[in-house]
DNA sequence: CGCCTCCGTGCATTTTTATTGCATACTGGA
DNA sequence: TCCAGTATGCAATAAAAATGCACGGAGGCG
């Protein structure tokens, strides 16, 4: 993992659709050793895989939301038990659990405040294990990366 | 954007190195006719780009935290001023502006916990024009998809 | 200090994949 | 029903990726 390694990942956490000739051009090696170093670096799970990353507007899903949750029986298998659920929600983009006041956040993708009252019944009420939930509507968006800085 | 677009989609989002021959059978369609729709669907600007989606344990950053914000004086101009600040850190994934009690959501990806304090007294301390900020360190990720269902 | 091995590199070639031209089939509107 | 505009499939071409092979530098060892 050198000087040149770091080059590719970067250069292709922001566009992995340009041609292998290019890149190696750009980092400047020849076309089969930037090839192999790829291949190594998708090998070696560095590069997890590459994905179409789709302009939300377009796709539908313009609504954001950040959701902070607390739990009514904290611990191990009940946090399990919440993002168990959650997970499967396709609204959810993240969900983790958390140090602090609450016990999970989740990231959320939808399409109106319809799905969102829908996703809040399936969730948060009736007969689960939620005590309070927070949540914020994003307003803007100033940043929203998938490369890793490295 | 009809019924094959979306299940395109849907496959390019999860592994867009998949040769266009192959994506073609599985929609269904010829080849060029699979590659021309493929296009289409990037000029429209539907898919925003092609990226690498690394590993970030293998990419050492492995430590991820949601920090809320709030600020002293609320209003646009003051939190684009504070989110302006926020996206120039690469440590900071996403930056949002949102709703509730607090004026702004950061994800970040940290090496460890000496890049956060640094962070932090960039981002929060002294003449910056944060009120409070409230620190969730993330312990376990359930679900974290870069896809947008359809 | 020299030798040896291993790993990465570059070049040339082969194989695979993407792209294009063209004729045909389909779809929605008058 | 006809027409215009658009998408489709096939075949040919262009481009890109993958491979075999020989060379060269870095590090280990006598």
């Amino acid at each position: 993992m050198d000087r040149i390694d770091r080059k590719l990942l970067n250069l292709l956490q922001h566009d992995a659709s340009r041609t292998n000739a290019n890149l190696a051009d750009e980092v400047g090696l020849s076309p089969s050793s930037c090839l192999r170093r790829i291949r190594r670096l998708r090998q070696a799970g560095v590069i997890d895989r590459i994905a179409a990353i789709l302009n939300p507007a377009k796709a539908g899903r313009t609504l954001r939301a950040v959701v902070t949750v607390e739990l009514r029986l904290h611990g191990e298998p009940n946090t399990r038990q919440f993002l168990d659920s959650a997970v499967r929600e396709d609204a959810v983009a993240q969900a983790h659990a958390v140090t602090g006041d609450v016990d999970a956040v989740l990231m959320l993708r939808l399409r109106d405040m319809e799905e969102y009252d829908a996703l809040c019944h399936r969730l948060f009420q009736d007969r689960t294990n939620v005590a309070r939930y927070w949540t914020m509507m994003v307003i803007r968006t100033a940043k929203d990366e998938t490369a890793i800085p490295l």
